[in-house]
RNA sequence: GCGACAGUAGUUUAGUGGUAUGAUACGUCCCUGCCACGGACGUGACCCGGGUUCAAAUCCCGGCUGUCGCACCA
């Protein structure tokens, strides 16, 4: 584990100084397990929900998105089993201090397998309850997760989008649980927006993905349930060495574990703060057949980032079963109506994302004397500073004119206040990746200096260039030494 | 949710039963000729409620929020 890393709470600081994360209602003392955020903080998460939302929807032409309302029908969380849940209570023993959990209407029947008497910690629930209309006693939640939605939504959506098996459902939104016990700023919050798929799969190719061949090369971090039982630690190989020697056992998994690293390291995350760890027997949840999680090195240890879940067809199951309808489709091949299976659901919370992205961004660089948040320019809430060198009314007028230009296209800063110094102090702070300064020479050879925040390098360009060499630099097309 | 500890400007910090020190940040101006220079002025705080007291940010009680441990995370 990294020694040197920020703990979490450094992060919330940090956050918290720049104006990114405040608690929700500060001024009234806050509510756990909800934040508010500022207005860097806004840009960075809607850049990650875009770049999310290009890499597994746009760029592909197997996933499609909807967006389900937060409030819907609560049969939806009678089939899916949340509102069964909704009467368990959480119980201790008194004597041998065991919990359980129990039905309510078990209180004070219940003994536990010691004889002990129970008592009650708390409701076992995590859904938000609310009204619907001015009547009370009608009764619907807060979503506690995105992904019923998509199951509820699935026959509409496979047949307005004409879609052939397999194919994805994605969606981004908010979900609800009200948590015991938030913990660890944004990483457990009782609100929270999650970027999700279900990716469902002809039930008789459940091993044969189509796509394996882009991740085969691909190296990951592997802990198996297998290495977990003799506490060794996680293995190095490629997507293939892992198929081959069945440590991953089907091409879907292996498929969607490597994609969803490289997303992340394709936007700038370390590559070797992640790894994927299968769950052990013990921990698997009753539908699902395995579980493959994409765990992040936080300062707090290794923790879920993705739950990768097999979870066949139980889910649409359950719908067929509680809304009677036929939630089958069309299979061409066979000629037969089929209910596909879910070999994986790759679901992300934002905020997770974030502090991924944060916490591998952030550098203390002690020469420079301030905070370097290397964040890709993609996600840079701020693409570009656009600075006079000093402020003088020759050099704000053509500082002014580049940035009315670029605004069009990038959130950009202008700033004229304060030593140069300074203003690049700020702009590495909160990420900004290019920094372009107006000085006197300007006046006469039409040109600007532009300034790398990674290497605090600058390089001498044409005002008339700029606009295009900075959106090469922001896709990557060209690298600023190119210049 | 239980237990321990804590809560002073955006951040950080001094301090006391008689409303508060400094740093940093931020703003305006001066200075500026490329990496948080310097100067002047300014903005800005005792978590909330109740009690004790002539007087409470300070003592006591409750709450809220946070950190840590336990539990929980279907």
């Amino acid at each position: 584990m990294a020694d040197n890393k920020l703990s979490i709470e450094e992060m919330a600081i940090f956050c918290k100084k720049k104006g990114l994360v405040y608690p929700s209602g500060e001024i009234y003392g806050g509510l756990s397990g909800f934040f508010d955020f500022g207005p860097n903080c806004v840009e960075i998460r809607n850049n990650i929900k875009k770049e999310w939302w290009r890499f597994h929807v746009q760029e592909r032409e197997d996933i499609v998105g909807i967006d389900g309302s937060i409030i819907t029908n609560p049969k939806i969380w009678q089939a899916s089993g949340h509102v069964a849940s909704f009467t368990d209570v959480y119980v201790k023993c008194r004597k041998c201090k065991k919990p359980n959990k129990i039905d309510k209407s078990e209180i004070g029947k219940a003994r536990c397998e010691c004889s002990g008497e129970y008592e009650v910690i708390g409701d076992l629930n995590l859904m938000f309850k609310t009204n619907v209309g001015p009547v009370e006693g009608s009764t619907a939640y807060l979503r506690p997760e995105t992904a019923q939605l998509i199951f509820a939504d699935f026959k509409l959506v496979a047949e307005n989008s004409r879609l052939k098996l397999p194919f994805g459902i994605a969606q981004i939104g908010k979900a609800f649980r009200n948590e015991i016990s938030p913990r660890d700023f944004l990483f457990r919050t009782r609100e929270f927006e999650m970027m999700e798929i279900e990716y469902f799969v002809h039930p008789k190719n459940i091993n044969k993905c189509p796509f394996l061949k882009q991740v085969l090369n691909h190296k990951m971090n592997i802990l198996s349930a297998e290495l977990q039982k003799k506490h060794k630690k996680p293995v190095k190989m490629t997507m293939k060495q892992a198929l081959d020697k069945k440590i991953i056992k089907t091409e879907w998994h292996a498929y969607w574990l490597a994609t969803e690293h490289k997303w992340f390291v394709n936007l700038g995350a370390k590559p070797d703060n992640f790894r994927i760890r299968q769950h052990t027997k013990q921990e698997l949840s009753h539908y699902a057949l395995d579980t493959w999680d994409l765990e992040y090195n936080f300062p707090f240890g290794w923790k879920e980032l993705e739950g990768i879940a097999n979870r066949t067809d139980f889910d649409l199951q359950q719908h067929i079963k509680h809304s009677k309808k036929d939630l089958s489709i069309f299979d061409q091949e066979t000629n037969k109506k089929i209910v596909p299976h879910v070999v994986a659901e790759p679901s992300l919370g934002v905020g997770r994302a974030f502090l991924v992205f944060m916490f591998d961004a952030y550098n203390d660089d002690k020469k420079r004397g301030n905070i370097v948040l290397k964040l890709d320019p993609k996600l840079a809430p701020v693409k570009a500073g656009i600075f006079p060198l000093i402020s003088k009314p020759e050099l704000i007028k053509i500082a002014r004119g580049i940035y009315n230009e670029l605004k069009k296209t990038y959130n950009l800063n202008y700033d004229k206040s304060g030593s140069i110094g300074r203003r690049y102090a700020r702009s590495d702070e909160i990420g900004t990746p290019f920094c372009i300064t107006v000085d006197f020479d300007s006046l006469k050879d039409k040109s600007v200096t532009i300034r790398d925040r990674d290497t605090t390098k600058q390089a001498r360009i044409k005002i008339a260039d700029l606009k295009d060499i900075l959106r090469k630099l922001i896709d990557k097309e060209i690298r600023f030494s190119d210049i």
